[in-house]
DNA sequence: ATGAAAGCGCTAACAC
DNA sequence: GTGTTAGCGCTTTCAT
């Protein structure tokens, strides 16, 4: 170790360019177990092409080194890199874990890994990130939601990566999809709210575009369906994205202020209609009899909460399953049947009204 | 663009080799922007090396084919890939987003990407996911916790990899550190409750190793305090990580069975606290009045839920940003200055002891 | 089953 | 300021 490990003949008319940085190359594990670099390689990735007898030696030299292996030169060289990108708005919502989970475990299972990034809901950085993701050469990626800029279309489509958009529904996306129609959620919990009885409903929602448009929909259902108060009008609390307990509290305190008697809210988020079990504890209003509540997301804390909550339930497993599922299939070169899945939602009954 | 564009004249005495995959390469853009392919490369990495005619001719041609610099060769050639990796037990925590938004923040303003991964709790997945970071040559790493295992512990230090081990303590990181001691936080808590006069307290602690660090501390030290029960046992319930809220009802639930006598309940962390608040509303168990509670974490919902969370806070921001800051430095090639820090921890008292 | 040569797409090193 | 050349560490292609 100690000795000069690369005195290797030098050519003598001129000086040697650029020099191997020090790192442990497959050369290296070769030279020590005595067989072509390409042996070396094919020992590592398809075992079964070599003779056991070799197999062990390149083995036992990689477990002495330490070795390794470069994925960025191996991946320019197969134009492979094993890695699938993923991109969420933000990960401290309770709400894309359960999808991310399930396409890391998917993903990994194959052999390839996931790399996250965050856009953000204001201020997309969706298009620096799909650079990045593009210029690593990623063999795939999952997107959030059907919207995307007019360059990042194009890039996409140019580069080939097999896509999924998720957590959204269109007929034409850029190229696959997993999701569900927010307007159907929307307008379902409206009927769901009049089908239990009440007849004054509000919203808290969040102004990210998903939010808004389940919020839409449950407004024009309810005005349909003659939930609204004077004027035809739905009491709405608009909050910013992400949602927090502290938004649903203030949603519902500035709602009860103007509309005294609503009886019940619909809250885009989990985290919002958390926030409104709190405040209404708080002033002491009895759910579900004085007020009832929905939710979305069904969060892991929503079945346990008291009184448990009513919410719309989406099932980021089933999301996160099918995109790895989506680009694996892609990834080996196999057709994709049924590339545009609408996975619906359940409206789940619990005690919130 | 329908003609074949790669007519070069191929060596006549034998066959080509290898052909290149139809994607855009700088050559591409060079050759359409009239200049030598480093001159493309100098346009899009030093601006300020290159002529502003060039420069422009360049942009031009990059903005016309939509090309799109291939990282990996880039990393190959220059040995700096412009990634950190970042390994956390698990994103559906509330715990991590704080630190891992600013790391976010931090490296891309410093133009480089994060790469997430996660280890789980458990069967940790953590070695795979070193030999992945490693093998694509992330410029830098920051690891949850300071206990790995030894083929980590060689690996991370055979590739020169900066690493930054964070939200534990310790005063012989492998690398870096910035963190905190659970077993001080676990005593400082214990003394709390002792303060606020509380005089029979028992704990819900989750399983992982930090947890349990806290949860230790805050036995040892409610013992010394006096304030545990006959036979100086400390009440304990024990769950598993990740926590949620279902998992500290149980535990209040268990508590109380056994021991109805405990006026304060440390939690290891905030999910579980919010648990036991729900719990003791179903209950009608007054609080603080009759129990007093602490959680771990100051999550967002904390100060907002009611009675709002008494807790221990830790500066994720402060972890994320002192983290970024310590990798970027070493990038530079600088020396970091005091590369162990301890950023200590925050009792935040409200409302519920 | 093994190896030699070429080259993936880019940048460092060296001219001019 | 711009170009030539070599080579980063690996795998593909072709040959044996």
């Amino acid at each position: 170790m100690s000795e000069n490990p690369s005195a290797t003949a030098a050519p003598q008319e001129t000086v040697r360019r650029r020099r191997r940085h020090g790192g442990l190359t497959l050369r290296d594990v070769a030279k020590l177990a005595g067989v072509a670099p390409i042996t070396a390689s094919r020992a590592l990735n398809t075992p079964d092409a070599v003779s056991p007898e070799i197999l062990a030696r390149v083995r036992d030299a990689v477990e002495r080194t330490g070795y390794v292996p470069n994925i960025l030169a191996g991946g320019l060289a197969s134009r492979q890199t094993r890695l699938v990108a993923a991109v969420v708005p933000t990960i401290s919502s309770p709400v894309f874990p359960e999808m991310i989970e399930a396409l890391t475990n998917a993903l990994a299972a194959a052999g390839y890994q996931l790399m996250l990034g965050q856009s953000g809901y204001a201020d997309s950085r969706e298009d620096e990130l799909l650079e990045a993701i593009i210029g690593r050469r990623a063999d795939g990626v999952v997107l959030t939601g059907v919207s995307r800029s007019p360059l990042a279309r194009r890039r996409l489509i140019a580069s080939g990566i097999p896509v999924v958009e998720t957590w959204d529904y269109t007929p034409t996306p850029i190229d696959m999809l997993v999701g569900f129609s927010h307007t159907k959620l929307g307008s379902a919990v409206a009927a769901y709210l009049h089908g239990r009885g009440r007849r004054r409903v509000a919203v808290i929602g969040a102004g990210d575009e998903r939010a808004r448009q389940r919020t839409n929909a449950f407004i024009q259902t309810a005005q349909a369906l003659k939930m609204a108060g004077p004027g035809g009008q739905v009491p709405t609390f608009h909050v910013p994205a992400p949602t927090t307990v502290g938004l649903g509290r203030s949603g519902l305190r500035a709602l009860l202020a103007e509309h005294p008697d609503i009886d019940a809210v619909f809250c885009s988020s989990d985290m919002l209609a958390m926030g409104v079990l709190h405040e209404a504890q708080a002033q002491g209003i009895a759910i579900p009899d004085r007020l009832g509540v929905i939710g979305m997301g069904d969060q892991g804390f929503s079945r346990d909460v008291h009184p448990a909550l009513t919410t719309v339930r989406i099932d980021g497993n089933v999301i996160g399953e099918t995109a790895a599922h989506f680009i694996l299939e892609r990834i080996a070169g196999r057709q994709v049947a049924d590339p545009v899945r609408d996975i619906g939602f359940t409206i789940v009954e619990r005690a919130t009204i």
